[in-house]
DNA sequence: AGCAACCTTTACGTTAACGTAAACTTCCTA
DNA sequence: TAGGAAGTTTACGTTAACGTAAAGGTTGCT
């Protein structure tokens, strides 16, 4: 099998413009503790899963995640390494996590149900007004 | 028709009350141009449409909306005042939060599925734990 | 050797969305 | 009439998520 695999390893200005963002959000994101990159003497170097990480920050933020939850979904993956008492208030976790996800479902549906509206009501207005 | 409508007039900490936010952050929608409701004295009386806003304010705000952009929106619901030149950059803004909406689901989907799986997993370990 | 393009750390500045406190008025009631 | 509950304005404080310098190291031309 010859798997043609993508580089991995990336500099900082590489995952910067793939995700355009700046390298300070980058560093900061390091700084969170989301991303732990290792290193060439002092510079950072990524590789595939911290562009994983990255791009599921990123994703985050889209929902309205703070950096702080998304820190904490990634913990959720290590799950192995925790004790069953610890467990029961992970899924708590993840429930909550649900039903917030199926609030916002329910909401963007509404608003994009009115956002369907307010077009066509623009269009009509638009109609009208060549009409005259 | 004996049409049982709901009270149309409502204290500032009535709606604190009912939506559980605090009267600091009503006064700073006001603040920002969100609401404005009538006074009786110095006293800030809300009625339905206000009510209505305030909901519409939360729901944007978990949807990841600022104030501001909640406040673009309500404006767009005065349409009819708009001038036709306006009605086509309107509805640029319009598509651009249906594309931002339609992304949105697509995240949450996905965040969904991964919660469903983190879910089983910590199930599946809750078991394997339980029968040592 | 020089300098351009990267990278680094350190650290102060900025914005949104409130929190919090002070100082005051108005109304109700024990 | 004294107090307590709810309202008001004014204004400074706070947090998250970066922006924006400043000052400096490393590599690679030319």
């Amino acid at each position: 099998m010859t798997s043609k695999t993508s580089p991995t390893k990336y500099s900082i200005s590489d995952l910067s413009k793939e995700f355009d963002i700046t390298t300070r959000s980058i560093r900061f994101y390091e700084d969170q503790g989301l991303l732990s990159p290792s290193r060439k003497g002092q510079t950072r170097i990524y590789n595939q899963r911290d562009k994983v990480r990255l791009k599921l920050i990123l994703r985050g933020k889209r929902l309205g995640f703070s950096l702080a939850e998304t820190g904490r979904l990634f913990e959720l993956y290590d799950v192995d390494k925790t004790s069953a008492k610890q467990l029961n208030s992970i899924m708590e976790l993840i429930n909550n996590k649900k039903s917030d996800l199926t609030q916002q479902l329910d909401d963007i549906n509404a608003v994009l149900i009115e956002l369907n509206d307010l077009e066509d009501n623009c269009q009509e207005t638009l109609r009208t007004l060549e009409s005259k």
